[in-house]
DNA sequence: ATTCGATGTAAGCAATGTCAACATAAGGTA
DNA sequence: TACCTTATGTTGACATTGCTTACATCGAAT
């Protein structure tokens, strides 16, 4: 048993995933802007420079955070396609269900995939790769099902562009105007489909289907 | 006339309109990040304080671009909406096509309509007011399409929903990668699907019309 | 037991957002 | 004309930030 109380010791023992839990923590309650570096060692109880052991700037933080969330999202996918791999048309749904609900859970990790300002991916070709592999568990299954007549017969990246618009659109709005859904009065049109897009997410995504769908 | 180059006259003329262009100039080419108040006033020659006179901190710079950036898209979007009345069809294609393009000329003010942690809605009812009406543009031609029977028959929510993640998926994606896109050897899946977009959106919005279209 | 690499600390620089106090211009009112 | 008010701009200052440089401490391999 370790003396916690007593007197800090010298080396935290896991400050890189502290950090990056911290820093999480922070995205999720406060955004982006008002991180800093300085405060999450402070919070996890370190000298304002100690982070610099682990990562060399504050954007190489939100790009270890990227890929760490590409990791699980890669995950969550490749169990979803495995899962549904003997039906086409309900394993193109239920991975679009499974991406954005990955968003709903992890919404301050998605939103570094696609804030180029925060992250750059010319910055880390682990990252590259990463996002690579989890849009890879989407083209799979498309081509399977083009190459089966299953669906529309059109170029795989017209078709994975389609899809992939509008299941990152559907997540990238309910993340966006998470707060005003949250606002039981507000009537606005634009806030009343996000309500209805956040109560139930798949009568959209099955909308999406018909986007790839073969014309009957 | 005015005698410009002698002294600089103590009242700079349209200090607000000279931030907002400064910033969105900035803000296109290094990201929202990076930038500074102090550093915008230096650029157009007021002291660093001068700012605030018209701006009463950085995010009330940054909501009054966002209201600018939806009072053009508003425009943009119903005009081409009055152009294709006729055709419901169309119409939509062609409303698509305004809205993905407002948002590759206007990417510095797209990206702020979606930033929660740099444009808090809750802070102008103006804001919402404008987003609104620029989203109206898109349900009205929907609900008209749907009484017609010229659309698939379900809630307009749940229709407009699904294409408005489309295209804004589709915006978004192009905005968020337009860094790869130019790296000619880049040739990972993500990257073509985006190549592809970007060189013509419109076969992709058409498949975004699948989505509406009434079952034969 | 010593050495060395990994990890953490202390002190400091330049830059930032923003506040308070003061300066200047321009226009209407006396 | 003289005055006063309001809008606009300036100076100076404070706390905070990202990051650098130089130094301290640990643990593990030799």
């Amino acid at each position: 048993m370790v003396k916690a109380t007593a007197t800090r010791p010298y080396h935290h023992g896991d400050l890189r995933q502290s950090l990056i839990d911290a820093a999480c923590k922070h995205l999720l309650e406060s955004g982006a802007d008002t991180l800093s570096l300085r405060a999450l060692a402070r919070e996890v109880g370190v000298s304002q420079t100690a982070p610099y052991r682990h990562f060399e700037s504050k954007s190489a933080l939100f790009r270890a955070i990227a890929l760490y969330g590409f990791e699980l999202l890669l995950d969550e996918m490749s169990q979803v396609a495995t899962e549904y791999e003997d039906d086409l048309e309900q394993s193109i749904v239920e991975i679009g269900m499974a991406y954005v609900d990955f968003a709903r859970r992890n919404p301050e990790k998605y939103q570094l995939f696609f804030d180029s300002s925060l992250v750059d991916f010319k910055e880390s070709d682990e990252l590259v790769e990463a996002s690579n592999a989890a849009f890879g568990v989407l083209t799979t299954v498309i081509q399977r099902g083009i190459d089966g007549g299953v669906f529309v017969d059109r170029p795989l990246l017209e078709v994975a562009g389609a899809l992939w618009s509008g299941i990152h659109g559907a997540a990238s709005l309910l993340l966006s105007k998470a707060p005003a859904i949250e606002d039981v009065h507000k009537t606005s049109p634009a806030v009343m489909v996000m309500r209805q897009l956040s109560e139930d997410p798949r009568p959209t995504i099955e909308l999406f289907l018909n986007t790839i769908r073969k014309p009957c």
